[in-house]
DNA sequence: CTGATGATGTTCT
DNA sequence: GAACATCATCAGA
């Protein structure tokens, strides 16, 4: 099942916990990929300078402004994409960072994708490398810019099917990830990751 | 295995 | 003109 408009308008940091478990779709025309969400990170509005929307929306974050489930993607240092999920009500700030996915299926395109090369024989390391990162599962999956502003609850192509509910002992809370550069937020406790998990970006 | 370094170009000031 | 929610590669152990 589809995960309805109903998941995506809530607290932020709740859909971002609520996101682990949880199966992402894509399917670009010809190849299917799915993967299990295994690392969050939420960012929230006015009191999060580690956001990108703390000051207010721009022409790039504008699609944050709207309900909960569509799609916020951007590039970063010139080369990679951040693959977020829009959270909250229209008019409410949030979004939540896809950091890291376990592959399900498509794993072959997968690989060819990252590598550039033909499918065989993978080393163990090889396959964690497919998506233990944010840029390298946007890679993985062949994600473009074309998917800004696409909403899950709707869109043909992509979407997050739901899964069973994680027990509470399973799932790491932590800082996140390279926003050393916020001083209000840098410590905030607003990454979620399954615990164990061999695709999980950092412990 | 770890840590350091450079690549790269869009976005915002 | 600076900053940047990262990754691949390389040196060293």
């Amino acid at each position: 099942m589809r995960l309805n408009r109903d998941f995506y308008t809530r607290n932020t940091i709740l859909v971002a916990r609520e996101l682990l478990g949880k199966i992402l779709v894509y399917n670009d025309g010809e190849t299917t990929y799915k993967g299990k969400i295994v690392e969050t990170e939420a960012y929230i509005g006015k009191k999060d300078d580690g956001s990108h929307f703390h000051m207010g929306l721009t022409d790039r974050t504008r699609i944050i402004d709207e309900p909960g489930g569509h799609i916020y993607i951007y590039t970063i240092y010139g080369i990679y994409l951040m693959f977020n999920i829009v959270a909250e009500e229209k008019g409410v700030h949030g979004a939540v960072l896809i950091r890291a996915i376990e592959p399900v299926e498509g794993i072959q395109k997968m690989y060819i994708n990252r590598y550039k090369r033909p499918y065989g024989n993978p080393t163990r390391r090889e396959i964690i490398n497919l998506t233990n990162g944010p840029g390298k599962l946007v890679m993985a999956y062949g994600m473009t810019k074309k998917l800004y502003g696409a909403d899950l609850v709707t869109d043909q192509r992509i979407w997050v099917e739901d899964a069973k509910e994680l027990a509470l002992d399973e799932i790491v809370r932590s800082k996140r990830i390279n926003i050393d550069y916020a001083e209000m937020g840098k410590d905030y406790l607003l990454r979620y990751y399954i615990k164990d998990n061999p695709f999980v970006s950092k412990k």
